[in-house]
DNA sequence: GAGGGCCAGGTA
DNA sequence: ACCTGGCCCTCG
C-alpha cells in the first residue's frame, strides 16, 4: 500500500476512540469510533474535545474513551484532531448527561451542550494561579450554627462529616439563616475531604450564599451564574474541574458542575420555576440533582421555605427524609399571620384605595411603620408567650411589633392594572382580535392587548355589552401609587421586572414587590401585607394554590418573628391556613394525594408532545407508547403570533397538543419510547419539528 | 442534518 | 438511453 500523508502510524496503544458527535438527532445518539494517530496518541485523552469528519464534514465531539478495537465492520477514519486535551468531560458527568437523557427523551449531545460551557482558550491556558494550594486543604469540621434549631440536624451533619449519602428534604425554618446553614452544610462535606455543588434560583440568592460561605472554611468556592461572560465563566469551571476549589455555587448550570469528590448536591427553593430549563430536553434541577445524588452515592440537601409536591414524592417513595426545625424554633422565628377577607372589607371601605386593602391591612402597615406598640393590631394577649419572650430574645434584631421598620407589601405581577376585566360581570376582557389579555399600561392609557398589541379603545363587554373595566389583578406601578397616597411622607420603594432591589435598609419604608423580587430587609420587615391572593390561587393551573403559598412563605420568611403579616385572602382556604400555621409539608401531602386521586404529576409522569396538527398526530399515533399509557388529546394550544418561541411567525401553523400519562413507574419506557419515535422522525427527514417534553412545569 | 444510492416514472 | 423526484439509509 502507497505510504500518503493520510496513512501515518496510528497510536500503538488503545488506537480506537470512542467519540460522542455534538449532533442533536435522536437515532444518532451512541458513539461512534475513530482511529487515533500516533501524533494524537497523548493528547487524546477521555473526556478531551475532539474534531472529526461525520458524514462528510467536521462536526465537534467528546472522546468517551480509548479501546484496542472497534465493533464496526466497516473503515473507520481518523480523528481530524484533538480541539484541545483538557478533559471537560468527566465520567461523573457523562454517566449523569446520558441519565439525564434518558429521562427526558432527548439526546447526550443537547444535554452536553448545557452541561459544559463553551471553551475559552486563553482562560484554559492560564495555569492555576500562583500561590493557590496545588491540593486543596481540609478544613477543619465547622460548628453546627443555626443548624441545631433542627433535631435531625446534628445527625445530618454527622452523616455528611462521615461520607454517608443522607438525602434531606429540608423544610428551612424562617428566617435569614438559610444561606449560613447551606455553607455549614458543604464546609462538613469539605471536612471529610467531599465537594458540594450548591443550586440556587436566582443571582441574588447566589449573592446571600456567596457570603455566607466566605463565612466558613471550606477548601474554596466559586459561584456560576449565566452572566459571567465566556472567559471568567470557563476559568471558574475549570477550577471545579481540576479540582482547585471545593465547592461551586450557581444558578441552573451549575447543576453539571464537575466538581471532584462530589459528597453533597444542594437545591434551594425547589420549588422556583427558574429551575425549569428552557432549552431541549428540559431538564429540572431537582431531577437532575436528585439523579445525581443517586447516581454518584452522594448526600442531597433539597428544599426551601415551601415543600413541592415533587419533594414530598420522593419522601414517599422513601428517598428522602424530612428534615424540619423543633417546634419551639418555629414558634420563635415564625411571623404572625392573618387572614383578611378581601371581599368582605371592601364592602365596608368607601374610598377606590382602601377598598383594596382592608383596614387590619392598613393598621398593620401604619403601625409596623411607626413602631407605636399601642395601636398595634397584634392580639399579643393570645399569642403564645414563648413568642413574645423569643422576640426580645434574638441578639441584634429588634422587637418585631414594636420597633419601626420597612414594610413589605406583595404584588402579584408587574404592571399596572396587569389584567382587567368587564366591571358588570367580571368575564376577563380579551382581545378583540386574538383573544389575548388585554392591560394598562399607565394612567391614561389605552387598553392594549398583550399578546398582539392591538388598542382596544372602544371596548365592550361580549358577554353583558358593560363598556366600564376594573383591575383583575392590580399591578406593583398601581400599588405603590395607592401606598403612597395612604401614607404620605413614607418613602415608597418597588423592586420587580428588570428593577429588583438586593436589600433595603431598617428605615421605615413601603416595600412593593412582586414575587421573587422581595429585597432583604437588614434586620427584618416589621410587617408583611400580602396582597391579591384570590388573583394569585385563581390561576388555571394545577399548581396554583402550591405556587401561591411558596410566595407566601418566601415573602413572610424576610418578616421579623412574631410581627405581622396580613394575606388578603379567605382564611378557610387550605394555603391561607398552612401560612398562618407555617405548615408546608402537611399541606403538600394533601395536595399529593389529591392530585393522585385525580391522576395528575407528580403521582403520574406527563409527556406533552407538541406541533403542528398532523405531526402531532402522526408522532402520537406511530410511538409504541408503554401499555398503560393513556392519551389526551390532542388540543389547539393558544399560541398567538410571538408567543411560541422564534419560530412561529404570523404566519406559522397552529400547534396542538397531546398530553400522555403513565404510572410512575412506567417514566423511563415512555421516555424511551419518545425517542424511538424521535429517532423515527429524524431519520426519515420528516419536516416538522415535534417538540417532546416529559414533566412539563405547567400542564394547565 | 447532509449526502448518496436506488427505484419508478417520465422524457428524448 | 437518460433525467428527475421521492424514499430511505448511513453516517465510524
Amino acid at each position: 500500500m502507497a505510504k500518503g500523508p493520510k496513512d501515518q502510524a496510528l497510536s500503538a496503544r488503545l488506537p480506537v476512540a470512542q467519540v460522542a458527535v455534538d449532533i442533536s438527532l435522536a437515532h444518532l445518539d451512541r458513539p461512534f469510533d475513530y482511529l487515533v494517530p500516533a501524533t494524537m496518541d497523548s493528547s487524546a485523552v477521555p473526556g478531551c474535545r475532539v474534531r472529526v469528519r461525520f458524514a462528510g464534514q467536521l462536526v465537534d465531539g467528546y472522546l468517551l474513551d480509548r479501546a484496542e478495537s472497534s465493533e464496526h465492520q466497516g473503515r473507520l477514519a481518523r480523528l481530524e484532531r484533538v480541539t484541545s486535551p483538557e478533559p471537560v468531560l468527566t465520567p461523573e458527568i457523562f454517566d449523569l448527561a446520558r441519565a439525564v437523557a434518558d429521562r427526558y427523551a432527548g439526546t447526550l449531545a443537547d444535554v452536553l451542550r448545557l452541561a459544559i460551557p463553551p471553551r475559552h482558550a486563553t482562560a484554559e491556558r492560564e495555569a492555576p494561579e500562583a500561590g493557590h494550594p496545588a491540593h486543596v486543604e481540609v478544613p477543619e469540621r465547622p460548628e453546627p450554627g443555626s443548624w441545631v434549631r433542627y433535631p435531625a440536624g446534628q445527625a445530618f451533619l454527622a452523616a455528611l462529616a462521615e461520607g454517608r449519602p443522607v438525602r434531606a428534604a429540608w423544610s428551612a425554618l424562617p428566617g435569614p439563616e438559610w444561606p449560613a446553614e447551606i455553607a455549614v452544610a458543604a464546609a462538613t462535606a469539605a471536612a471529610a475531604g467531599r465537594g458540594t455543588v450548591i443550586v440556587v434560583p436566582d443571582a441574588r440568592d447566589l449573592a446571600r450564599v456567596d457570603a455566607a460561605l466566605a463565612g466558613v472554611p471550606q477548601g474554596g468556592h466559586v459561584c456560576l451564574t449565566a452572566d459571567l461572560g465566556p472567559a471568567e465563566r470557563y476559568r471558574r469551571w475549570l477550577a471545579a474541574r481540576r479540582g482547585l476549589v471545593r465547592v461551586v455555587a450557581g444558578t441552573r448550570a451549575a447543576m453539571f458542575a464537575p466538581v471532584c469528590h462530589l459528597g453533597l448536591v444542594v437545591l434551594w427553593d425547589d420549588g422556583d420555576d427558574l429551575h425549569a430549563e428552557p432549552r431541549a430536553p428540559y431538564p429540572h434541577a431537582r431531577e437532575v440533582l436528585a439523579l445525581r445524588a443517586h447516581r454518584s452515592g452522594t448526600a442531597a440537601l433539597i428544599g426551601g421555605f415551601a415543600r413541592t409536591a415533587e419533594l414530598t414524592q420522593l419522601v414517599a417513595a422513601g428517598w428522602a427524609r424530612p428534615l424540619t426545625g423543633r417546634p419551639d424554633a418555629l414558634r420563635q422565628a415564625m411571623p404572625h399571620v392573618r387572614a383578611a377577607p378581601d371581599e368582605a372589607e371592601l364592602a365596608r371601605d368607601a374610598a377606590a384605595m382602601t377598598a383594596r386593602l382592608p383596614s387590619l391591612a392598613l393598621r398593620s402597615a401604619r403601625s409596623a411603620l411607626a413602631g407605636d406598640a399601642r395601636s398595634a393590631p397584634a392580639d399579643r394577649a393570645s399569642a403564645p408567650a414563648d413568642r413574645a419572650s423569643g422576640q426580645s430574645d434574638r441578639a441584634g434584631r429588634p422587637d418585631g411589633a414594636l420597633a419601626g421598620g420597612p414594610v413589605l407589601v406583595q404584588v402579584p405581577r408587574r404592571g399596572y392594572l396587569a389584567a382587567i376585566a368587564c366591571a358588570r360581570c367580571r368575564a376577563q376582557a380579551r382581545c378583540a382580535v386574538c383573544g389575548g389579555p388585554l392591560q394598562i399600561g399607565g394612567s391614561h392609557e389605552v387598553p392594549g392587548c398583550r399578546w398582539c398589541g392591538a388598542l382596544a379603545a372602544d371596548w365592550a363587554c361580549p358577554r353583558c355589552g358593560s363598556d366600564r373595566l376594573r383591575a383583575l389583578v392590580t399591578g406593583a406601578a398601581r400599588t405603590a401609587e395607592e401606598l403612597g397616597r395612604a401614607f404620605p411622607g413614607v418613602p415608597v420603594r418597588t423592586s420587580g421586572g428588570d428593577h429588583v432591589l438586593a436589600e433595603v435598609s431598617v428605615e421605615p419604608a413601603l416595600v412593593i414587590a412582586t414575587p421573587g423580587a422581595e429585597p432583604v430587609a437588614a434586620g427584618g420587615y416589621a410587617a408583611a401585607l400580602l396582597l391579591d391572593g384570590w388573583a394569585l390561587l385563581g390561576r388555571p393551573s394545577l399548581r396554583a394554590a402550591e405556587e401561591t403559598l411558596r410566595r407566601w412563605l418566601n415573602a413572610a420568611a424576610l418578616v421579623r418573628p412574631g410581627a405581622p403579616v396580613v394575606v388578603l385572602a379567605d382564611a378557610a382556604l387550605p394555603a391561607v391556613q398552612a401560612l398562618i400555621r407555617w405548615d408546608p409539608v402537611t399541606f403538600s401531602e394533601r395536595e399529593v394525594a389529591e392530585r393522585a386521586q385525580l391522576g395528575f404529576p407528580p403521582a403520574v409522569r406527563m409527556a406533552a408532545v407538541t406541533g403542528p396538527a398532523p405531526a402531532v398526530a402522526d408522532f402520537v399515533g406511530s410511538a409504541g407508547l408503554p401499555e398503560r399509557a393513556e392519551v389526551l388529546g390532542p388540543v389547539l394550544v393558544e399560541t398567538p403570533a410571538g408567543r411560541n418561541g422564534p419560530e412561529s411567525g404570523p404566519d406559522s401553523e397552529p400547534q396542538e397538543r397531546a398530553l400522555i400519562r403513565v404510572p410512575r413507574s412506567g417514566g423511563l419506557e415512555l421516555a424511551r419510547a419518545l425517542h424511538a419515535a424521535q429517532a423515527q422522525r429524524s431519520a426519515r427527514k420528516e419536516g416538522a419539528v415535534v417538540r417532546v417534553q416529559l414533566d412539563p412545569a405547567e400542564v394547565a
